[in-house]
DNA sequence: CCAAAATTTAAACAATTGTTTAATTTTTCC
DNA sequence: GGAAAAATTAAACAATTGTTTAAATTTTGG
């Protein structure tokens, strides 16, 4: 019979919180329990074991990760103003959760979750409409020549990278956090201006 | 009496090898140890510890990552030349160590080194003169009005992401490794135009 | 209120971690 | 050729790892 439903709760919030900075091979069960202010047969009772706990934790940080393109895409907005849409939720999205991006991208590189991309994480991208509004843009002459493929990597070069490379940006400039986060501002804008200007194909009659 | 260079230099590759592929809690000195053919006390008689012997290839690492600029900026070429043959060159380079990206910031971001950047690394670059080219260009209106903080930030995401995002793209788009190899070729490209078309304000008289 | 179930704990498990010791082998150099 | 130095090894060290066991505590439901 289930007596609290917060311990379980509790132990997600802290493997979460120590896994997105320690990583899966940078903390131990201990260091997790810790932080729950438990120990750690706790943690197996609740999830069997490490790996399974890390694997719930990823999966909820890959949703995280997709889902707020998910809004923007299904929307009625006109494709430019989706990308601007984009970028600006993006960044605001980031901006509350800056390790996501370098928790995702470090786990897959380092195959710490070996299933592919669940169905239900890609699945609701496309049934948004997204790839067809662009293939029809593109076939009206409104959009340059790029395939879907090379306008995901370029949206994703300019909004996930900015928040991996915090440490070895200030250290390269020699600048504060403060510094940071005021260029990462103007990096928003310069990307919305750049992508929009070579992507949609400025109207003849003007 | 030194007897053979070799086993120093083969304890560090073979640590490179396995340090860039798993990163340091990823791995143990065991795993080094046996890519080596060798056992543990080597390693240590050579290298004081399993974190001197990661400073030192994290050391190595950053040097590689920041070497292939130097070439590009102390040439007497154009600034728009320059900024072309840097995304050419970082290309290629990357392609030949596309693991350098990830290594490199995620031990940044996990604080596996603690130094700050040490001035050679960072002094040879500026001594190329190439900030003040880009500040003259800025200043004869060749060249938007832009940081150069913010340049660096665009080029840099444009060519690490690609190289950290591989996984993540492949099981995004459902791609083979080759298919993702022709949309970072295509990247490229596109990165050169939509930047330079960003930079450089077209010649009024043209 | 009280037995059964669920939760939480402390302790122990074997395996692995980074490091050190001491012995052995190989090389150096006179 | 043989002693000293350097290089390499196997073995052991204590500490930490993920996991399990079994006992203790708390909650549940009749």
């Amino acid at each position: 019979m289930k007596r609290d439903q917060s311990t379980e709760e509790k132990i997600k919030a802290a493997a979460k919180k120590v896994f997105m900075t320690k990583g899966f091979d940078g903390c131990s069960v201990r260091d997790i329990a810790k932080e729950v202010g438990s120990n750690v047969a706790l943690l197996n009772y609740y999830f069997r074991s490490k790996e399974k706990l890390f694997e719930l934790i990823f999966e909820g940080a890959m949703s995280d990760f997709l889902q707020s393109m998910i809004a923007v895409f299904s929307s009625d907005l006109t494709l430019k103003e989706k990308v601007e849409q984009l970028i600006d939720k993006e960044f605001s999205f980031f901006l509350e959760h800056p390790e996501l991006p370098m928790f995702i991208l470090q786990s897959l590189h380092q195959n710490k979750t070996d299933a592919p991309m669940p169905r239900h994480f890609l699945e609701p991208i496309a049934n948004t409409g997204i790839f067809e509004q662009f293939e029809k843009a593109k076939a009206q002459g409104e959009v340059r020549d790029i395939s879907i493929r090379n306008v995901t990597l370029l949206l994703m070069s300019n909004v996930h990278y900015p928040f991996m490379s915090k440490k070895l940006t200030m250290q390269f400039h020699g600048i504060t956090a403060e510094d940071f986060d005021e260029d990462l501002k103007k990096h928003k804008e310069i990307v919305k201006e750049l992508i929009t200007n070579y992507l949609f194909i400025s109207n003849p009659k003007a």
